[in-house]
DNA sequence: CGTATCGGATACACGGGTGTATCGAAACGA
DNA sequence: TCGTTTCGATACACCCGTGTATCCGATACG
């Protein structure tokens, strides 16, 4: 059983170990997913046995949770350091650097998207994750705030900076779907950013940051 | 062992079984989630024993993929029917038709998702479910080419239908994210609505087809 | 109405994953 | 360096789901 984490002194030996679970849980859950993982597959793949799983975490839902919060601690970091360098001015530059960060991996996107099913059946699972992507959210919010206070208009009907915030995160959500389908990073890249710009542009054309390439339609 | 398909001849006995199965197996996936389902579960949630499964299914993964094409062929059905009734002049009407039939079932929204997570792995499944999203995008273009024939103009970045009808599933699949973290059904349909419009609208404000009581952020 | 075929139930053997209890060894503190 | 603590390996018993082989009742057809 995995001692309280209160009492616990984290010897370097135990951090690492832990660490080591928690990259091979990423592998396995990536692969196979985590309903068909197995908790001795997580730990032949990090090199141990079930006694080291069984001295660090009780469930293999521990050990998804504890997986989720670091990768998307992590990604969450990433992206503000990228939105705080220096506030951008222009659409196209933030947006291509919020894609940038969130469109990296595609097995994040597996373990992430297979997070979200496990978070819908548990309540409090779900509250913890709408938490995350309220950080998420409060960061680009921010930046769009930013941006229209340099004088770049938001369309009307979304002038609001949380509702404008809020479509950006759903258009993200729904390139995801079609990125896990074909895996075309790239294209899904460049469609995010045209769907960003398309959203936001209050008026007339406006060339998107990367243009061509992109293949819509299926 | 299932027989091979061609030679059986269905009896209605046979037809009635895969039937209450794959309707035993839809509660038990959105339930437990496809992954921590077993064959015995459906098959008690079905009233049967695993004979019966055995004799109409080789696997859990046949089943699911039949459980899926009999579902989505009938939301598509369904979609098409509500679709080409009469030609919606509105984009409003348009959107109120969509949401209606595409965002009922929170259920088939997990079994749905688990799918694509399925299909995610696997590049026979993931192009099987390719061709279906074709068709939905088929007929959201179709819809849309004939709306901007009758003077409804689409946003200049967004020009060609079928790059908007992606965008507008792009949309729908985005906000299925977030209707599986909150369950907040009525809230997503709106929110859907307000989307839509605000992509799809050159210019400028145009009353969203049900606005208010959408809650944007977390 | 009788017969042959089919569909589903029952029984069985097997494999694999789980959790726990115990033990040896490595790491830490003095 | 030594003793103590802790971490992870090993071994064991257990449960659960799987797949197959067999059997009985139901259903269709002549």
């Amino acid at each position: 059983m995995a001692p309280p984490t209160g009492q616990v002194r984290v010897t370097r030996r135990r951090a690492e170990t832990r660490a080591r679970l928690l990259e091979a849980a990423f592998s396995v859950f990536a692969a196979e997913g985590f309903g068909h993982s197995t908790i001795e597959a997580v730990c032949e793949a990090a090199g141990y046995t079930r006694g080291a799983f069984y001295s660090n975490f009780t469930d293999l839902d521990e050990l998804f949770f504890a997986l989720y919060d670091d990768r998307s601690a992590l990604i969450a970091r990433q992206l503000t350091e990228a939105l705080s360098g220096a506030a951008a001015v222009t659409l196209a530059q933030l947006t291509a650097r919020v894609t940038g960060v969130l469109l990296l991996d595609r097995d994040w996107l597996l373990v992430k998207t297979e997070f979200l099913l496990h978070a819908a059946r548990r309540p409090g699972v779900a509250r913890a994750l709408a938490d995350h992507r309220a950080d998420l959210h409060a960061a680009v919010a921010r930046q769009l705030r930013e941006l229209a206070e340099h004088g770049r208009a938001l369309p009307p009907q979304l002038a609001d900076p949380d509702a404008a915030a809020h479509a950006v995160i759903a258009l993200y959500d729904g390139v995801t779907v079609q990125l896990l389908l074909d895996g075309d990073t790239d294209a899904a890249r460049a469609w995010l950013g045209r769907l960003i710009t398309a959203l936001l542009s209050p008026t007339g054309p406006e060339a998107p940051p990367t243009s061509e390439g992109l293949n819509h339609g299926r």
